[in-house]
DNA sequence: CTCACGATTAGA
DNA sequence: CTAATCGTGAGA
């Protein structure tokens, strides 16, 4: 078997979330129904280290019937929604009680992208199907209910790829955490350099 | 029960 | 720049 058409394992996320973050960059993000079959690149990531991180949905261990999902062992999908409208997918990193996550914020779409349009008619463009955290989400059907699914499963997987060279990986504060105090200007988001399919910087 | 607000986006 | 729009969590 090729080793890009390699699932990557459980084992692959069992790891913490700010060593997940830059790692997942360049792998395929997969989706399949059985219906339909989609796939993206990802191009963008944000860790979110848990317990001692105000920006965590897990800061001081809170642990409500939202966020449980992050105590399990990494590997599961946690998919919230915000503003009432959207959905935001992390995938949970780190060992069991250990909530820590690794958001995915941009993917470059590769296959399926007839469906990606009919599931987000107002992207303006392809690179518009899956540059935002929200957008992606939308094009690919992600909701609430995936939460709990495994990311190393036969619905929703990620395929293994070679590791983007550090070079070529820019590190930069996270978007949208301003209320975390200090913690806001941590460099903790990850994209591809020179990719155009990340959200805006 | 009430109430404030968000790991965002689209549109003026 | 602001509105959209409701699940969620904190507190009474």
């Amino acid at each position: 078997m090729n080793s890009n058409r390699r699932k990557l394992p459980r084992k692959f996320f069992i790891r913490p979330a700010k060593i997940l973050a830059p790692d997942l960059l360049g792998k395929i993000f997969c989706v399949n129904t059985g219906k339909v079959f989609l796939s993206g690149r990802i191009a963008e990531t944000e860790s979110y280290p848990g317990i001692k991180d105000p920006a965590s949905h897990s800061y001081k261990n809170k642990h409500t019937a939202r966020n449980d999902i992050l105590y399990r062992p990494g590997g599961l999908l946690y998919v919230y929604s915000i503003y009432g409208i959207y959905f935001c997918c992390n995938i949970v990193a780190g060992k069991k009680n250990d909530p820590q996550a690794v958001f995915i914020r941009a993917l470059e779409p590769l296959e399926g992208i007839d469906t990606m349009k009919k599931n987000y008619p107002a992207a303006k463009s392809l690179k518009h199907l899956a540059n935002g955290p929200c957008k992606w989400t939308k094009s690919f059907g992600i909701n609430k209910s995936f939460t709990g699914e495994k990311a190393y499963g036969s619905k929703i997987y990620v395929l293994d790829k070679a590791a983007i060279k550090r070079k070529y990986i820019k590190r930069a504060k996270r978007i949208g955490v301003d209320y975390a105090g200090s913690a806001k200007n941590r460099k903790l988001r990850f994209y591809i350099k020179n990719n155009c399919f990340i959200s805006k910087a």
